[in-house]
RNA sequence: CGGAGUGUAGCGCAGUCUGGUAGCGCACCUGCUUCGGGAGCAGGGGGUCGGAGGUUCGAAUCCUCUCACUCCGACCA
C-alpha cells in the first residue's frame, strides 16, 4: 500500500503537466462544436450503474459519453464520441508529422490472407470468424499486419519507394474471454496501428525511434507522461518493443521505474525526425532509465540500477506499444524489395499500436476527483461550460446568449446549460462532466457586469468583467 | 474456459424462502412556492417481473430448460 501514497505524489504532479507544443494546424473536424444543453443529447446518471467497477467506467456512465450495447461493446454517446475524435486527431497529427501516412483497410477480413501467414489456426479463440454468403471465410480483424505487408508488396519492389510508414485507425475486435473496465478493455475498440517498412536493420531502427519520439508527444499532447518501458514482445515477437504506460491504480500492469522520469524535460522532444542522431538520443535517454512491467521487472537490477529514494512503484495502463520485427514477418511473407545492387533484400518491419478508446478511459483513470472528471484541455469535449444561474430571467439570458455567441464567433468550443434547474443542479453537472472551464453567471455577479470564471482542477475562481470574457479565452 | 453471483420502471433496489396479479428512492410530467452548491408541497405517467415451457383455480414467487450481464481466476491494446 505505500507505494501508492508515492505515487499519488506524483499524481498531483502529472496531472499539472501541460502539452507545450504549439497547435500547428487546429483540429478542424473538432473546432468550435458549440452546443446548448437543453438541446444536447447527454443522459446523466445519478447513481453509479452497478456493472461499473473502477471510476472511468463509471463515469463515463454517469456522464452519458457511453452505453454498453453486449459484453465489452459500447455505442459512443455524443460528448464520448467528441472525446474521441479529439484523441483520434492528436494521435492523427503526430502521425503525421513523424511521416507516417493514413490509409484505411477494411474490419473484415478474409480468412485466405491469414491462412498464409499461418496465424489463421494460430489466433485461437480470440479472433472472431464468420461466413459470407458464400460460405467464404471471413474475420473481423484483430490486427492487420498480414493485410498491410499485402499491401506494401504489391505497391513496392525497389529500394527508391523505401522507407514508409503506413497507419490507420480502425475499430478492431478482439473476442477477450472476459472484456471488463468498460473501454478499457473492450472487445471492440478503436486503435492506431502504424506498420514502417525499411531497407537496412538501421534504417529501420530509425523508423522504430521516430515512432518511440512520436508516441512521447502524442501523450503528452494529451496532458500525459506516458512513461516507456521495455517490454515481452509476446507471441508477436520481434527484437526490440516498448510499451508506454500512464499510472493509475487500476492498471493492469505492475510497473517500477526511477522517479527521474517525472524530473525529465518533456519537452526536448520537439525535433526534427529527420535528424536521426537528434531522434536516437531522445530514445536513449528515455531508455537509459529503469523502467519495467512486472513481467520484464528485475528487482535486483531495479535496486543496484536506481538509488532507494528514486525507485517508484506503482500500476499502469498501458496505452501505447511498439515493436521491431526485423524480417521476422517479412520473411515468411516474401516481402522482399529490390536493392541498388539489383539484389533482392528482405525488408525490415516494425509495427507501432495506440489504444484510441483506451485512451478515453485511461485519461480519466488519471485525471479525475471525487466530483468527476477533470478534463486536460486538449481532449476536453468543450473547453468550457457556461452556466445561466437563472435561466428565464430576461437579464441573464441575455448575458449567457451574448457571452455564447461571442464565444461561438470564436470557433470555442462551449456547452451552455440554459436548462431550467437549480444552481446546485448545474454546478454538480459541470463538475461531474469536467470541463475545464467553467464561466457562471447569475444576477448577482451580473449587477456589477461580472462573471465567474472558474477552473475545474484547481478549482480557483475569479470574477472577470462581462466584455472581458471572450478575451480571457483567446488570448 | 473453471468458480461465484445477478436479471423486477431510465438508474439504484425491496418483494421470491412462506404463490393471491407489483412497490420504494432518484429521475420524468403538471401546478404552486422556492432559486449562487443536487429545494418543498400537491397531483401524475411509466414495468411482457430476461425468455420459453411446465405445475396450479391462480406464478415475479415453485420446477425444467435457455439467454444475457457482472465479479474472481487463466488471457490480452
Amino acid at each position: 500500500m505505500e507505494h501508492w501514497c508515492r505515487i499519488s505524489e506524483f499524481r498531483c504532479r502529472r496531472l499539472e503537466f501541460r502539452p507545450v507544443f504549439p497547435k500547428r494546424g487546429a483540429n478542424l473536424d473538432e473546432a468550435g462544436i458549440p452546443m446548448r444543453l437543453s438541446q444536447y443529447f447527454m443522459p446523466i446518471l445519478r447513481d453509479d450503474p452497478k456493472e461499473a467497477e473502477i471510476v472511468s467506467h463509471k463515469l463515463m456512465l454517469r456522464t452519458g459519453m457511453i452505453r454498453q450495447e453486449a459484453a465489452g461493446s459500447y455505442s459512443w454517446l455524443p460528448m464520448g464520441y467528441k472525446v474521441l475524435r479529439k484523441i483520434e486527431q492528436i494521435v492523427r497529427e503526430e502521425q503525421n508529422r513523424a511521416g507516417a501516412i493514413e490509409v484505411l483497410m477494411p474490419t473484415i477480413q478474409p480468412a485466405d490472407l491469414w491462412r498464409k501467414s499461418g496465424r489463421y489456426d494460430a489466433y485461437g479463440k480470440e479472433m472472431l470468424r464468420i461466413k459470407d454468403r458464400h460460405d467464404r471465410d471471413m474475420l473481423f480483424g484483430p490486427t492487420n499486419e498480414e493485410m498491410i505487408t499485402d499491401i506494401f508488396r504489391q505497391g513496392v519492389q525497389s529500394y527508391k519507394d523505401m522507407p514508409r510508414n503506413l497507419y490507420h485507425i480502425q475499430w478492431k475486435f478482439r473476442d477477450e474471454v472476459r472484456p471488463r473496465f468498460g473501454v478499457m478493455r473492450g472487445r471492440e475498440f478503436l486503435m492506431k496501428d502504424a506498420y514502417s517498412f525499411d531497407i537496412s536493420r538501421e534504417a529501420g531502427q530509425h523508423s522504430y525511434n521516430k515512432m518511440f519520439v512520436s508516441y512521447l508527444r502524442t501523450f503528452a499532447r494529451m496532458g500525459l507522461k506516458a512513461v516507456p518501458m521495455r517490454a515481452e514482445t509476446g507471441p508477436i515477437g520481434g527484437d526490440d518493443s516498448h510499451e508506454f504506460l500512464i499510472l493509475a491504480e487500476t492498471g493492469e500492469s505492475g510497473v517500477f521505474f526511477d522517479k527521474d522520469f517525472f524530473d525529465m524535460d518533456w519537452s526536448a522532444f520537439d525535433i526534427d525526425y529527420d535528424d536521426v542522431g537528434a531522434v536516437a538520443k531522445v530514445v536513449q535517454d528515455f531508455t537509459s532509465k529503469y523502467a519495467a512491467t512486472d513481467e520484464k521487472h528485475d528487482a535486483a537490477e531495479f535496486e543496484k540500477r536506481v538509488p532507494e529514494g528514486r525507485r517508484l512503484s506503482g500500476r499502469g495502463i498501458e496505452v501505447g506499444h511498439i515493436f521491431f520485427f526485423g524480417t521476422k514477418y517479412s520473411e515468411p511473407l516474401g516481402c522482399v524489395v529490390q536493392g541498388p545492387d539489383g539484389k533482392m533484400v528482405t525488408v525490415q518491419s516494425g509495427s507501432y499500436g495506440i489504444g484510441v478508446s483506451r485512451l478515453v478511459g485511461g485519461i480519466i483513470e488519471a485525471s479525475h476527483d471525487d466530483a468527476g472528471i477533470i478534463w486536460p484541455e486538449p481532449v476536453a469535449p468543450f473547453r468550457i461550460g457556461l452556466i445561466n444561474l437563472k435561466a428565464g430571467d430576461a437579464d441573464t439570458d441575455a448575458a449567457c446568449n451574448n457571452i455564447y455567441k461571442a464565444l461561438e464567433a470564436k470557433g470555442i468550443d462551449v456547452l451552455y446549460d440554459d436548462r431550467d434547474e437549480r444552481a446546485g443542479a448545474k454546478f454538480g453537472t459541470m463538475d461531474l462532466i469536467g470541463l475545464p472551464w467553467q464561466v457562471i453567471i447569475g444576477p448577482r455577479g451580473l449587477k456589477d457586469g461580472i462573471a465567474e470564471v472558474k477552473n475545474r482542477k484547481t478549482g480557483e475562481r475569479s470574477n472577470v468583467a462581462l466584455d472581458q470574457i471572450v478575451s480571457r479565452f483567446t488570448a
